[in-house]
DNA sequence: CTGAAAGCGCTTACAG
DNA sequence: CTGAAAGCGCTTACAG
């Protein structure tokens, strides 16, 4: 059995309360009592019990993150990046891997409620009803990173998505491309479906280049649809001479699926990705991809939150990062 | 302010104990007062608080786990493994990154133990001796997954790592290759350092092969050290035609290394993988790799100490799960 | 400077 | 079937 606090004082021959003190690093406790205390701290490999410490202080320094899917590269960098602003604050987090399931979201947020977390981060948008009405009920404070759902009044941490579809975009009609086709998201999503999808259409308007519609289609961020809808924009016969997908996971699906077909990348066909993950710089060519600050992102998700947790009532605009576009070798000019 | 259980027993006219008993599903409950009480629950949105249960019953539900670096797909996958594994038995997951940061581990170690976290999972093995002590004393169940630390009787689950590079340098061999190349892991490992280090060597000694020792070099894993250690490989002027790489990480960095060279994978040398990550099948050409069961790990680690936090005594020995050699695009044949 | 007592929000014998 | 009371392991006024 674990040794708790009043084994501790007995060993020490002090009170419980002196035994709290010392834990607590009060001052007023006398350096020789002080001195037992800790003596029998170590002798008995005491270590308080945080669950009865959060009861009494009502504080669980406990943060809920709903992830998506652990095993994206995005999103587990966000979470390292909170991770490490967690702890350098006291905080820690229960991890909440979602997998797109909504209801094991809802057990989630239940979970999140009865482990009475201190703050909840929300890094997908997908909200349904039930969610939307579960987080405004309980007073906890919830912030969304990366996203903007619907009908939010909560705070996100987010690029302008529209601006940076239609900045990567614009970047590859400068380079002379007449024909770009696009890999979009999940129309579903505001954020990086709707948005991003906007960016694209506006840019290409702007420049009087018309859409090919054979050419637009749209999978769910992961690198087998970036493949799968490359595929699909080849079988027409005539494909465009860059695409643009909103995720780099599936920019590589769509590079992976022109190399299968001996196409050559930039030469034959441009790709632009969208976030700035890891495999941008992993992938050959190297991928130029419309960047997101993702560390930066998670950084100030949790530093917002830990004001929203601090009762900061101020709040309540988006925090809207700097997106930025990352030029490797993946897009080429078609300019003489 | 969250509704508590008192404030449902006054809401629906009846005792606290009466409450508690639908909460916990008890029957001996009449029917009128059960549903007096779930009204109440939901009048007033009140989930029992985790904390004051965890007090009384001595029961957190929550798992610790040390994870060495969250944005490596090896361990976000066996986390991903873990979790579902996890909440499928009703525990949670306090996730404690230490990005290689043997004090943050230590930390760590000390928030679990504060936590009263039934059971810790770790997957690293540089433990040094305050860590190993500390490991020794506090009496939560601790399980490693994917490693197998020095002088650790503790349950590991693992693969047979020595045997899997011997497998994979002999395929290698009978694909006619003369002179293998050698990227290793930190010598510090036993694990992932030593035995597949071991498994290579006696596998070219066994088929009469000789060591090239500038043909042999020690990484830590990520691309990065793949990419400059296959340089220096090729600098020596006479690279062998098979590299093997102890993590699919660096055989990555080291096919990236080559085509900036402008050599061909697999014509000009063939490059073997370990790990069997997202990324054997997301590179170009497709990586061949000695695969540990990734998934099954996390599944397995999060079983057995599920089995350890029960009370099960009699489990003494490691879980050595099967590896697999999945052939891919990157080895090709030397012979005629 | 130190300690006895109440209380955090629950569950669990114990009695009825 | 139902409720009053004790107790889980701490902290925090309150007294001295």
């Amino acid at each position: 059995m674990q040794a708790k606090i009043k084994d501790v004082a007995k060993h020490a021959g002090v009170s419980v309360t002196t035994v709290s003190r010392v834990l607590n690093g009060e001052k007023y406790v006398k350096d020789d009592l002080k001195a037992k205390v800790n003596k029998a701290i170590e002798e008995l490999g005491y270590a308080p019990s945080h669950i009865a410490r959060s009861l009494v202080r009502k504080k669980t320094n406990l943060i809920g993150v709903i992830v998506p899917d652990l095993t994206s590269s995005f999103y587990s960098t966000i979470l390292s990046s909170i991770e490490e602003r967690a702890t350098a604050n006291d905080y820690n987090l229960l991890v909440c891997n979602i997998n797109e399931d909504i209801d094991k979201e809802l057990k989630y947020l239940n979970v999140c409620q009865e482990m009475r977390v201190e703050g909840i981060i929300i890094m997908h948008e997908k909200i349904n009803e039930q969610i939307r009405q579960f987080i405004h009920k309980i007073d906890i404070p919830v912030i969304f990173s990366s996203v903007k759902p619907m009908d939010q009044n909560l705070i996100s941490v987010i690029i302008d998505d529209y601006q940076a579809a239609y900045d990567a975009t614009k970047y590859l009609i400068e380079l002379g491309h007449e024909t770009i086709g696009f890999i979009g998201g999940d129309m579903r999503d505001i954020t990086s479906g709707q948005n991003r999808y906007s960016g694209y259409r506006n840019a290409m308007a702007d420049s009087g280049k018309k859409l090919v519609f054979e050419h637009i289609r749209f999978g769910d961020y992961k690198v087998k649809s970036g493949y799968d809808l490359m595929e699909e924009i080849l079988s027409t016969g005539n494909p465009p001479t860059a695409v643009f997908a909103v995720s780099d996971d599936m920019a590589v699906g769509a590079m992976n699926c022109l190399r299968d077909h001996h196409l050559n990348i930039p030469e034959d066909i441009s790709i632009m990705g969208f976030d700035g993950s890891q495999l941008t710089e992993l992938v050959r060519p190297m991928l130029t991809s419309m960047e997101q600050p993702i560390r930066q992102m998670g950084e100030v998700t949790m530093d917002v939150l830990l004001k929203l947790i601090a009762g900061e009532t101020d709040l309540a605009d988006d925090i809207v990062l700097e997106h930025n576009l990352a030029m490797r070798d993946s897009c080429m000019s078609k300019m003489e």
